[in-house]
DNA sequence: TGTACATCAGTGAACGCGCGTTCACTGATGTAC
DNA sequence: TGTACATCAGTGAACGCGCGTTCACTGATGTAC
């Protein structure tokens, strides 16, 4: 087991010691989840003594915080990526249930796809105002909450969704979707085979849009 | 902060350790989740060396998995209080309708009532079989996971539920229930007060019920 | 009924590990004059 | 343009902690004869 990278530093200075730490922080996550968020790995890897972190982040969980707020950025991005890549649909109606569905299916992509940064993303206990933070947001500045509650307008504009059923909505359709990230990732729906999983989450996508 | 209990033992042998050092794992996952579920600690509240947990489980991670199964049967006691709190209910339609909302009302009610103990049972990474693993239990010899089943066994039994859509149907209502859990002890909804969170949990019941 | 002995549960001491965090420091940078 | 000096980023060494786990051991139990 080689060190990945061992940076050779020439100057004192480091650079940017800060972005080197969150990479180093997100690299962590992502092969091991929250817990493997460590200061003293993050220092090894950005080349720098262990204690220099006390220079950019007040401890541990101020790190770790950062690398959740980064992790659900990535997030956001998976479930751009998705709704970048829907075709264009004409009616309305047809063109927000499928916005509602991508936003889905992002979510669950990256569950699957990134697993360490998924449970990192939801390690550290939030409230709602966190949920609309511009640190957890996407390229589009909009965090995976808000693009959540983006769909779910558009499903009421489109007149699908009634609008006396809106309000708390994001709840009902993230706890499900949520919900079957978890199963899939650490739970008993681990072992299915790729096509079992999409048609699990088509199914549940389903459901969702009719239970709404 | 005092010890809560120093076991004073007369005799050289424990008595029974295994469940001694389980109660104590029990205990720490109550309050701290999976990650405090650690052999030291377990041993000290045990009145034992800390080697002497050696004689009843391989490593810590067997301890854990005996935390986990016993937190997935307290589990399964909560959902069956939950149905046999039930009033009798004539159309079996109806009945079979209430049946599947108390299963998801007391799966989250415990993971309210104990968010540790519930972070602890999914902790372990299972697969399909031990869902149906009797140490994960309840005092009926069902694990949660066979008390959902039952539930929509049922519902088919009542015509309310379509035979077609049963197979996996257990899938997509946990998902459900778990995200919600998730989101109500760790996430957003942390915050929200006894009332709001009744309302969501029902809206969540209803719109699985419709939507499967 | 007594006794030798195998079996097994628990002890005591120790190991190495990786962690978070603090201390007094040193080297480079950039700004005021 | 040069230089003194405040500022700040990183260093080196050390601390204490709690953990999992291993070793050779000792004390009690129960069984065979």
């Amino acid at each position: 087991m080689l060190k990945p990278e061992t940076p050779h530093r020439t100057t004192y200075r480091h650079g940017d010691l800060p972005h080197a730490l969150l990479e180093a922080g997100l690299a962590l996550a992502r092969d091991g989840g929250p817990d493997a968020v460590v200061l003293r790995e993050a220092t090894r890897r950005a080349g720098v003594a262990p204690n220099a972190a006390y220079r950019h982040f007040a401890d541990r969980q101020a790190l770790l915080q950062s690398v959740c707020a980064a992790a659900q950025a990535a997030l956001a991005d998976a479930i751009e990526d998705e709704l970048a890549a829907l075709p264009p649909t004409r009616p309305a109606a047809k063109r927000a249930r499928a916005r509602l569905r991508a936003v889905g299916a992002g979510y669950l992509r990256f569950a699957q796809a990134e697993p360490g940064l998924f449970r990192t993303a939801f390690s550290v206990s939030d409230d709602l105002d966190s949920s609309t933070d511009p640190a957890r947001a996407g390229r589009g500045g909009r965090t995976p909450f808000q693009l959540l509650a983006d769909a779910l307008d558009e499903l009421v504009d489109a007149g699908v969704l009634l609008a006396a059923r809106r309000p708390g909505a994001e709840f009902l359709a993230w706890s499900s979707v949520h919900g079957l990230g978890m199963l899939l990732i650490d739970g008993p729906l681990r072992a299915l085979t790729r096509e079992q999983r999409a048609a699990i989450t088509s199914r549940l996508l389903e459901m969702v849009e009719q239970g709404l």
